[in-house]
DNA sequence: GTACTCAAGTGAAACGTTTAAGTTCAGTCT
DNA sequence: AGACTGAACTTAAACGTTTCACTTGAGTAC
């Protein structure tokens, strides 16, 4: 309800126009470019400020041909883990002059791939992906744009990812320690790489006196399913390593309503310590992922290889450690097993 | 590395080359519109998906003046209750055919209208925001795009909230029908008037005979203050009641590791009913926001008033229900009072 | 046969920006 | 004095679309 009743945009014209120079001289001086005279370059600017111009973003895309938007792509912003993880893209883009898209892929595959053209289309500069299904990532080699991935291993493109085996490994090494023998595992979606690393991970460091009792695929996700409400129940195991917090949440939970006290009768682990692992009762033992740092680190990888787009550097990978944290949710087996 | 080595993107002018049409009949095929024979139709067709043409939105949204983008600022994207938001957020916008800029503003109100000026120069077509401090928001009246409030209370803007003060209502009524009488609040940021309704129609709800022992103001976040540790150590109360559900979870902790039985020695109370709030221990007891429906319908309004642009309809105002959530961490407070 | 109408398609002007190439002019070197 | 230099600024051509206004030619009504 200003003065500024025209609901046109202002434009570099009308900034030109009124300060009495040629557009191109505005362009210059709101790009810090050019050779323009100290006083033009102020006047410009006053005249800019004063009648509200702003850049025209759409058109500045068209014209240079990138866009300053990166894409993100995760399975599930739900889930803490990737709520973090974007959190620390988004602060760290902003921080270097771009915007995000965010898709949500709902765990599918198939509009993974929609959405990643759908990125391109929408002109993105570069593109950072949790995919559900690396193997077909390849596939999608062929996106016109920079793409780093995060949390797989995909052979020829720029990535992130944790070190999952030793994750599992150290996970593994605890639970023996505490004298732990009859496992079960509650593992990820096998699709993803990194699950099956972790799990891995464990797999290949339990003695040999010791045994995976059973070993069940699951979703990355709060409810569990009938078949891994089952297993729980069958008891035989003394300690449950999980696919992530979540899965382990979820099989407190479960264990809490069928009575069997966690970690006096079983022992639970996670992956990944999100927040909520500190806080819950009791709180879990899990495997400290670099979350943070993994959304900065991917932007990084991305803005270097934008910038740099002529020069075909080699592929990056940036492997970060994890740690093991240890808290309430797993003790000796022997306080009374009652299973 | 296949046939397509040249670098270049495929514009309008090559399919129009290719199919031996103008470009305007190209760009009339593929937008569904002009007049043009199915025969023609079909080859262009044809001949834009064998060409791998993608339509160059840049130019498209500086033509058209629209980009086809939504803003979506929330205040901290780790919190499940934005999460789940901004996920039904995203799939609504998907929907419909809008990619959304996300934009946590880490709940600085300074970077919120910094962030809002942003999302407005990349040319966003309109804004959903979940305002930090809604008294200054109107400030922010003066952004050229269309704008959807969340969570809030502002006076000439679309919005979409929840029945906070019933919800608060609900709260008292449920923990006085236990034999409550002393509270003891912990509430969320105060600048947040959603925040305040809640906290209103708890205290406006409560029986005479009943007293709010001490109230004290947090972030919405896990971390408890030190004052706030030292309040919930202080006692003289039988019941908690939190500003939403993480505040509660990390009180449910702090109490758990001073040794306070939740609900034998107090209950505690929440508010959003986040997806954690039914797996921890004790399963919370809180008011459920329909979050999901919020962001959906938030999309809905926004892109309503962004299509029927010209007609300036009356401001719109989506108020949605909301519903106690009894579970484990409320108990009448006889069991045997600690403190 | 003349004058319409209408479908099918084309030409070209915008949209707002960036930037290579060009112009002007004051100053400097020989 | 003449030739050159460099700073300061302008001109104008793109970038890839959309869309208004126009042409063409076939069909139809009288």
């Amino acid at each position: 309800m200003s003065s500024s009743k025209t609901k046109k945009r202002v434009t570099l014209h009308d900034v030109a126009a009124k300060a009495g120079v040629s557009i191109a001289t505005v362009s210059y001086v709101l790009n810090n470019q050019g050779s323009v005279s100290d006083d033009v370059r102020k006047a410009v600017r006053r005249t800019a400020k004063q009648l509200g111009y702003r850049q025209n973003r759409a058109a500045r895309a068209m014209k240079m041909g990138r866009s300053s938007i990166l894409g993100l792509l995760v399975p599930n912003i739900e889930n803490p883990f990737f709520a973090t993880v974007a959190q620390s893209v988004l602060a760290e883009s902003q921080k270097k002059g771009y915007q995000i898209f965010l898709v949500d892929t709902e765990g599918s595959h198939e509009s993974e791939v929609k959405a990643m053209e759908g990125l391109v289309a929408q002109g993105v500069d570069g593109v950072i992906v949790f995919p559900i299904d690396d193997s077909e990532l390849s596939a999608t080699t062929k996106i016109p744009v920079p793409v780093v991935v995060l949390d797989s291993d995909t052979p020829d493109l720029d990535l992130v990812q944790a070190e999952y085996f030793e994750g599992g490994r150290m996970l593994a090494e605890h639970l023996i320690s505490l004298g732990h023998k009859n496992f079960g595992v509650l593992e990820g979606p096998r699709i993803v790489s990194g699950v099956r690393a972790r799990t891995r991970g464990f797999a290949e460091s339990i003695a040999d006196d010791c045994n995976i009792v059973w070993q069940e695929e699951h979703a990355f996700a709060m409810t569990l399913t009938d078949e891994a409400k089952a297993l729980l129940d069958s008891g035989g195991i003394t300690a449950l390593v999980c696919g992530n917090d979540l899965i382990a949440m979820a099989a407190i939970a479960h264990y809490r309503d069928s009575g069997v006290a966690v970690p006096e009768n079983v022992s639970v682990v996670g992956f990944d310590d999100i927040p909520f692992a500190s806080v819950i009762t009791p709180a879990l033992t899990t495997v400290h992922m670099p979350i943070a740092t993994m959304g900065k680190e991917a932007v990084n990888l991305l803005i270097r290889r934008l910038e740099a787009k002529d020069a075909p550097a080699a592929r990056s990978r940036v492997v970060l450690d994890v740690e093991l944290v240890v808290r309430q949710s797993t003790a000796p087996p022997d306080k009374g097993q009652k299973l």
